[in-house]
DNA sequence: TTTCATTTGTCCGTATGTATT
DNA sequence: AAATACATACGGACAAATGAA
């Protein structure tokens, strides 16, 4: 589990967003496959839960994934 | 907590940066870490906000930190 | 069918930090 | 020196839909 600096000049929003991006790049995450939701990455990083959905977000804006309301975010 | 004396030939702005150079140079702030936020120079040195951020630009115009907007500034 | 937990969607307010004027 | 704007982050609350029990 990667951790993530609240003080760094990346903001963490940021961090979490290419951990979760080199995570699909590595097959962690396959396509077609859901990553960790909002609850767990606040859970896993102790981050507010808006840091998580600015990080979803981010992957989203790229192609990366995309989110199903009440299912979650999946794998492209 | 080294003090600043604002009667002194060498205006505060100066004495701030010179300690925080020191602080540098003795590795109390290491390479990449976040040097104090001017709001955090205002409240230990009791200066006004532009003396720090004055202090804070004469460190970058020396080339020992960089400021990232909307995170701080951390030491090269 | 009803109930329940899960998950995302959408607000609110507060705090911090820098940029600008 | 003061006010304003913007970006980031936290915490909380409630709604809505889904799917499982």
């Amino acid at each position: 589990m990667t951790t993530i600096d609240p003080t760094g000049p990346v903001p963490p929003y940021r961090q979490i967003a290419a951990i979760i991006q080199a995570r699909i790049e590595s097959g962690e995450y396959p396509q077609g496959s859901r990553i960790p939701t909002e609850s767990e990455m606040v859970g896993t990083w102790e981050v507010a839960r808006t840091t998580a959905r600015r990080a979803i977000a981010l992957l989203r804006d790229q192609g990366l994934v995309a989110t199903v309301p009440q299912r979650g975010t999946y794998v492209l």
